[in-house]
DNA sequence: ATCAATTAGTTTCATATGTAACTAATTTTG
DNA sequence: CAAAATTAGTTACATATGAAACTAATTGAT
């Protein structure tokens, strides 16, 4: 007979399920606490690391799509989170930055993000964590090699 | 200053990049070749193993919810794939069974979800790939450690 | 310099999705 | 055993999502 294949323990959907089930947990913590969807958020934490990035920025390192960008700048800037000007060199673009209250909440949101990871890696020891992210890196490459980004 | 958060190095998100990239690869095959979303596939995956299988239990087994579980079946019985049995023994199930047809989309899928599976591993050693399969149960008994399943 | 092609970003539209409400069958409680 | 509570599954509704079309600005080609 041929292999079967047993869905529970079949890598791709393990996978799946694994990194649902934490972005779901971490999507109800910025949700809970500042109202935030898992977009808004990583448009936050691009902006945070790189003030004056354009949407299209955002969406280089985000792997989000320009839709989704879109909206949740939208919706940030709605919120008072972002500001959004013209850049002078080139009109298309604009520059995004967080407000003082937006800085706020960020410096808000990156310890518990950090205190969520460090408690998923708690039950490992320091050698596992270097060996998980050196598979999750050789793994990424061998998905979309073309991507230096992450 | 604070530990900044460099977004591309946090597992979360590296885990979603990673499993999302890894998802739609794998539905583009099955979409491509059989017309299959990966729920449907889900859903056959499980009936495949377990013949007979309810509703209920396909959505105990697979993460989805039951309304995409009552959908995917839907599809799949309109597609040909599947029949749905009444359960003598409990009138509110069903019980769901591949058709010739679906048997052979089935058998047709599994060596290809394997050697999908095989390709993504190839690049990892044995003993890597023992590794990662215990990390990644670690992590799950972390996040989810009321799920025996997987 | 002008026209074509590309890029940034938004809007539109059709579909996908989850929550809640619902029906029907079963189990539990008293 | 009758009423209440639970469970299986579907349907309805409101929102989320992505593909494609669109506008505006820039770059490239001639």
């Amino acid at each position: 007979m041929a292999k079967p294949l047993i869905l529970g323990n079949f890598l791709p959907y393990r996978l799946s399920v694994l990194s649902n089930t934490i972005s779901q947990d971490i999507a109800d913590i910025y949700d809970r606490e500042f109202g935030l969807d898992i977009r808004q958020w990583r448009v936050m934490a691009v902006v945070g690391e790189t003030p004056g990035a354009s949407a299209s920025e955002v969406t280089a390192r985000t792997a989000m799509d320009k839709v989704a960008v879109s909206r949740a700048v939208a919706g940030l800037i709605e919120l008072g989170y972002l500001t959004r000007e013209p850049s002078a060199a080139d009109g298309r673009r604009s520059e995004l930055r967080l407000t003082k209250v937006g800085q706020g909440i960020y410096d808000q949101i990156v310890p518990l993000a950090l205190q969520y990871e460090r408690d998923l890696l708690a039950r490992l020891d320091a050698g596992d964590v270097k060996q998980l992210e050196a598979l999750m890196t050789r793994l990424a490459d061998v998905v979309s090699p073309d991507h230096e980004l992450w």
